[in-house]
DNA sequence: AAGGATGGAGACCGATCTGTCTCCTTGGTG
DNA sequence: CACCAAGGAGACAGATCGGTCTCCATCCTT
């Protein structure tokens, strides 16, 4: 049996995958429900519109990423300097997983291209978070300028990601943007009382 | 009058417009032709089909960006490295254009997601020209690895583009990314011959 | 001026879109 | 077993999609 919760997730869950794999205007409603099962009745109860289920999606996506990608991040170093490099590396993996598609709220910027809109609010939320985690090992690190040398390497990340998403070579993607990454980061901590 | 000829760039700059700005499946035929002002029987005389015309209109964005981009790169600057750092203030110009909304085969890798594509090829060999470039550059700049620095270089253009169509401040991505760029140089041609 | 080619306007077709509604099976409860 | 709520299946509506076709105004040529 399916709770009315469980068939929620389900809806999310199946909409997050296919909006990822091919989009969000081509991505139609019966497609979501002939994947994950749900009829389009339950679907209305949970969701006034195909856009309410796009912002739920997006929602859940940067709740999974939190999860999975900073904590996977956090697990497999502890100081600053070894945690800004491990981003990389766990990159690597979701750039190698099978169900990279690339970063669904950059392929969102590209279909929804008027700024004052949640699905917009959402996408900057996001970018946001991953800007303000980096800054924060930034300064943990004890840079000079953790502002600018988060922004640097928030940038490299998002490039690694839409190279990884073009690219065939992926790992390659990943370990480009780390070698970068060593580099800036050299760059902003020499002078510095602590490297 | 217009000529026959006329009317294909006028189709397909349109496309180009509004593809760029609300996204490929988001824009139907009927919108281009009302916009470029193109009889439907025209259009269909000169491609085959929507697909044919994304493929045209992506052709030409590519063309477009050789002569532009890489044109008023080489204007602003003969040195390698000169022309290297000029990249970025071609791209902020471009960032700050009104009609931006991001790199053009970005936004398509994102909604069509099968690798063997004719849209993808044109991704792929799009940003293969332009890490060429920079690895010609590179090379004329005598760095000991160019194609690695040429990959940096890319991918930090990569993800300035794509932080200037989400961020608000769109001058400041370029300039992040020029000053990540002068350090991945400086990184890269320490102990080289020639600075 | 007459005739022929051309292209715009748009009707039209079948498919598909989002969203609503009805029917009916199914499962839980007294 | 009887009853009732819940949800799946899917018909349906209205709009829009890509693509084809007809009709007619317009322009060039002779």
């Amino acid at each position: 049996m399916m709770s009315d919760s469980q068939r929620r997730e389900q809806l999310i869950d199946t909409a997050i995958e296919l909006f990822a794999k091919h989009g969000f205007h081509a991505t139609g409603i019966d497609r979501i429900l002939a994947v994950s099962g749900v009829s389009k009745k339950t679907l209305y109860r949970h969701f006034r519109s195909k856009d309410e289920l796009i912002l739920a999606a997006l929602r859940k996506y940067d709740g999974l990423f939190r999860n999975n990608f900073m904590r996977s991040v956090e697990s497999r170093a502890t100081a600053p300097r070894d945690r800004l490099l491990a981003l990389f590396d766990v990159a690597r993996d979701w750039f190698e997983d099978n169900s990279f598609y690339g970063c669904m709220f950059i392929n969102a910027v590209g279909e929804f291209s008027d700024p004052d809109t949640p699905v917009r609010h959402q996408c900057k939320a996001f970018k946001s978070m991953i800007r303000d985690y980096i800054e924060q090992q930034c300064r943990g690190m004890g840079a000079p300028d953790p502002t600018g040398l988060a922004e640097e390497l928030a940038m490299v990340l998002e490039g690694a990601t839409v190279t990884a998403q073009v690219s065939q070579n992926r790992a390659r993607a990943a370990e480009i943007a780390k070698t970068a990454a060593v580099a800036l980061i050299d760059k902003a901590m020499e002078g510095a009382a602590d490297g």
